[in-house]
DNA sequence: AATTTATGAATTGTATACAGTATGCAGATA
DNA sequence: TATCTGCATACTGTATACAATTCATAAATT
């Protein structure tokens, strides 16, 4: 007879670095524009080229780091395209998937709300985005579609390194966790197009003070 | 002074991998739930593992392979639900970016046209397939959300090795073609929204007969 | 002085080697 | 006969070595 999978899976140092140098995408020690040198990163994460390639491969198809073949990896610059783009996207998905998912279990509901306090008290951009990120999922929970689920996944790590700008002020955290409140109410009372539509708001308030972020970054660059 | 970027970009033999490994999974030489054994297939390729193992890597991401952590690559069954699924979500991304790219050029349109005409004289259902996707790439191609049409590229090449079931039937093909002078003569009449739900209908109906393929061909698998 | 050309170092792409893990089979045990 | 154990083999994951290309610097040419 067949053994079960093994629950412990041990995975793969590829995979590790993946994880770490994503990280340092995201939180700007690999700063946007930079160029990867596999051999420096690889000693400095004390793993050799093969590994580290496989998971620069993995970033590169993310869409974190850019590779210009015989030439090198490099992380990918900000930019208000791309962001736009897949903030219009989002506003269509997440709905959607909210619709799929139907309204959410009295448990779900729970931790949705505990979620949102948790939100307000944080003080530390990362962890808010992190919590916000982990809201949204947690909304969409019930969704049967797990090639959606997956996508908007892809779209949350891709704009996380935009959000940072967005949750460093206070005001804007204070504007999302009163927009999540307004969905949760909705499903409160079991009104699931409105808590679509509040969704698709949420999602394209979240937009405008990054694109005017990052108009003023373009700016001040061209401006240089 | 800097130097123009090589026009001619010899890609790496990771990259031909790919190409090789999805077409001989997408015509099913390499048929659903196959493992992949590493250092055979390298061999028949004539190239090192190394190249190999990124393209694998690569496909699996894509979705074409699943990947289990010391054991190795497989590639995926042919899944009902993860079909449905994506055909949940191309009548609305697609429809979208056809609102986005507004009406087309009369080029354009004239080349949607002559497409449509060699899908209609094609025999072979692979040659149909790359047709009918190139036909809905051209579609949308003033689309500007490039982030959108990535996507949707990579569901079409998801989608591929289940459509083969369904252009195999020249019936199929017919509905389709009709679908798509449906499509075409809204844009003439210069009415994107009545083109757009053509095109939702194209995408569902699209989705009926291979949903029936896939589920006689799983009742036939369990009888078994 | 400005531009081009040559040369060597640095860096990426690919192949190979090695180590650790899974897999299958033969023999042992009940 | 059926199940378990130990061993040999095959395969994946990682490291290292080598080849090919790019990049930077300096000499040479105009």
């Amino acid at each position: 007879m067949q053994i079960a999978q093994t629950l412990i899976s041990r995975d793969n140092i590829s995979d590790h670095v993946a994880l770490a140098v994503r990280d340092m995408i995201v939180d700007g020690r690999l700063p946007p524009g930079e160029r990867i040198n596999e051999v420096h990163l690889s000693v400095q994460l004390g793993v050799s080229r093969t590994p580290l390639r496989e998971a620069l491969a993995k970033l590169a198809q993310e869409g974190a780091l850019r590779s210009i073949p015989r030439i090198g990896y490099f992380v990918r610059e900000l930019s208000l395209e791309e962001f736009e783009q897949i903030y219009t996207i989002r506003p269509i998905l997440d709905p959607e998937a909210l619709r799929l998912a139907g309204l959410p279990s009295p448990e779900r509901m729970a931790r949705l709300k505990a979620l949102n306090d948790k939100i307000e008290n944080a003080r530390d951009p990362n962890a808010i985005i992190d919590l916000d990120d982990e809201w949204h999922l947690e909304l969409i929970g019930e969704c049967p579609n797990k090639v959606l689920i997956d996508f908007i996944k892809q779209m949350i790590q891709r704009t996380r390194r935009y959000e940072i700008a967005l949750m460093r002020e206070r005001k804007n955290v204070a504007v999302a966790t009163a927009n999540h409140k307004a969905i949760m109410s909705a499903l409160r009372r079991r009104d699931l197009d409105a808590a679509c539509s509040a969704l698709r708001t949420n999602m394209q308030t979240g937009r405008e003070p990054i694109v005017k972020w990052l108009k003023a970054r373009e700016a001040k660059k061209g401006g240089k």
